[in-house]
DNA sequence: TTTTTCCCATAGACGTTCTATTGGAGAGGG
DNA sequence: CCCTCTCCAATAGAACGTCTATGGGAAAAA
C-alpha cells in the first residue's frame, strides 16, 4: 500500500529560489513582498513564493553577502526593506545560472527530451 | 562577511532523484546499482548518485508502490536486487515528468531563457 | 472606527540529500 | 589457497531548504 506523501505539486525545486532572487534583483533594488511578485508574475503564476521560504532566503542571501539592505517605503507608502545585490552577489548569480543550465540539461538527457 | 555554506555544485535538485529513477526503470527492471550507473551515463556523468542518496529513493518508492523488487543474480553474479515499475509507478512518472517540464520552463522564463 | 491590505518575521515540522560507515560475497592475481 | 579488489546493499546521523502556521505593525479604504 502506498505509504507517505506524494512531492507536493506546488513545491520549488530546491535550492532555484535563492537564484529566482538574485536574478530578480538584477533589474534594481527592490523588496520582498515585490520580488516574490515579480517571480510569481514572470513565470506566468506557476511559481508560488510562500512567506515562510521568502524571509528565510533572504536573511540567508544577505548572511552571505549576496544581498545588502536598506529600510524604505514601498510605492503604497508601507515601510520596507530593501535589498540590492552585490558584486559578491553578482558572481553568486552568474555560478548559480551555470549550474541550472548544467543540472536541467542533465536531466533533460535522461529524460530524453534532447 | 559571507557565513555557512554554498550550495554544492554536485548536489542533485531537490525532488528529482525518484523522477530519474522511475525514468530509467522505463526500459525494463534494474537493481540499484546500475540504476545509478545508467544515470550518470546518459547524464554525461553530469549527475552524480551518492549510496546514501540511491537506496533510501529506492524504498521510498517501494514503499509508495511505485516500485516491485525481487532478488536476483547482476550480470557479475552478485547478489542484486532488482527494481520493476509498477503501473502505478508509470503514472507517477508522468506526473513528476509534467511537473518538471512545467518547473523548469517556469524558471525558464524567470532566468530570461525564453 | 473598523476592516482590509501590505509588509516583515519566526518557530517548528518535514522530506531529501549528503557524508560516513558497515558488511557480504564473487573475481582475479599471486 | 590467500589476499585484495570490485560489486552490491544498507543504515545512522547531520545538514539544509521549504512548508504550514502564527503573530504583528502600520497605512489605506470603507
Amino acid at each position: 500500500m502506498a505509504r507517505s506523501k506524494a512531492p507536493n505539486d506546488q513545491e520549488l525545486l530546491q535550492g532555484t529560489l535563492d537564484m529566482l532572487i538574485l536574478k530578480t534583483l538584477v533589474m534594481g533594488p527592490a523588496h520582498g513582498h515585490a520580488i516574490a511578485q515579480v517571480i510569481e508574475h514572470t513565470s506566468e503564476e506557476v511559481l508560488q513564493i510562500e512567506q515562510g521560504s521568502l524571509y528565510p532566503a533572504l536573511h540567508r542571501l544577505e548572511d552571505r553577502g549576496w544581498l545588502s539592505s536598506t529600510w524604505g517605503a514601498s510605492e503604497n507608502n508601507r515601510k520596507a526593506k530593501f535589498y540590492k545585490l552585490t558584486a559578491q552577489g553578482k558572481k553568486q548569480l552568474a555560478l548559480e545560472e551555470n549550474r541550472w543550465r548544467q543540472m536541467s540539461r542533465a536531466i533533460g538527457l535522461v529524460m530524453g527530451e534532447i
